[in-house]
DNA sequence: AATTAATGACTGACTGGACAATCATTTAAG
DNA sequence: CTTAAATGATTGTCCAGTCAGTCATTAATT
């Protein structure tokens, strides 16, 4: 009976909000973000309870986004080193062709106003990957240690490689390659 | 002739610091920084000139001290392995001993106000770490690699072993052997 | 079909609080 | 007695969140 609310208005926030971050860093105002995303200040808030609400749902769409892009088109029919080579190039292609949004979660990742919850939901898209590395890692040198710290090293040896390839972007498919190798001797 | 500058205050300050920031983030205010380090909000000013000076002076005085702690008793009479080993080992037991200034340090390594001339300060206290990673690897399976993206990957390697051995303290010497594994069998 | 009533989204000026940095005084050292 | 450090109250700025008034949409009534 009343208007009702724009279906654009929370994806065009979460958007502005992406950029704005990216550039100013998460002491971005909600002035500012409200403005990149052609909304008043005032709306910001009918769609988004707090600006941590607000970052705590851009957190959840940037990493699901990102674990989406991750798993696109996995099937276990293959060799286990050609679908985690797979993987592995979507994951680093993703983050690399989205700087903004790479930024933005990077900065999110280390925010103290990112619930323990969102965290869990935002892992919880990252169940198909950590199934992945423990049927890589089974059998490798790493058996004996727990998952999680294997799921660590990977991430750090992924985020090593991104910062690489974003800071050398001529040669990024080489650091992309050299990054798999290193994680699969690593770990296989 | 005149009053002189106190030679405790900033150390107290840089320390007062480390542990209000670890606790309370980069947003801490000058006046809580003041407060913890027992020196009135004005005096902060008399030993640095703004926020970001203080920022950079911590950044450069904790990133030395870990370089430091890391290079400790270092002698190039011993197995390569066993000297990046001491050099492992060195460097993840300052970084857990030290919560508070690893956290601290971790926070202003993301942050945009550190200067890059501070950034190059910082990381040529660690040019002796970097000649050994040379040495290490140069006949490796990542030799034909920047030397800058293997750096890149053992920090990344570190940093996530460093974060699993705090978040389960119990194994942690047990962590820090088998992340020094990985690197080892990543570089070498 | 035309009119009106009800609802709640929209807007941007505004508020209250927080913070970095300053400054007038006071205190201590040479 | 001179000089500069120490102090904490103060200042100007910025920002998250609010609010009173406006406007778009739908449902009910004629």
């Amino acid at each position: 009976m009343a208007r009702p609310r724009s279906d654009i208005k929370p994806s065009a926030i979460i958007a502005g909000a992406t950029r704005v971050i990216a550039s100013q860093g998460l002491s971005a105002s909600t002035a500012a973000i409200a403005k990149e995303s052609g909304v008043s200040n005032g709306s910001l808030f009918t769609y988004f309870e707090t600006k941590a609400d607000l970052l705590n749902k851009l957190y959840v769409e940037l990493k699901t986004e990102m674990a989406e892009a991750t798993l696109e088109g996995l099937t276990d029919d293959r060799d286990l080193r050609e679908q985690a080579l797979r993987v592995w190039s979507q994951w680093l292609n993703w983050a690399t062709s989205y700087p903004e949004k790479r930024r933005t979660l990077a900065l999110l990742n280390v925010s103290d106003d990112i619930t323990a919850e969102s965290q869990q939901t935002a892992s919880r898209a990252m169940t198909e990957v950590r199934k992945l590395l423990n049927r890589v890692s089974e059998n490798g040198p790493m058996r004996d240690t727990p998952l999680e710290f294997r799921l660590s090293l990977m991430n750090g040896v992924a985020e090593a490689t991104i910062q690489f390839m974003i800071h050398d972007p001529a040669d990024a498919d080489t650091h992309c390659t050299a990054g798999f190798e290193a994680f699969w001797r690593m770990t296989v």
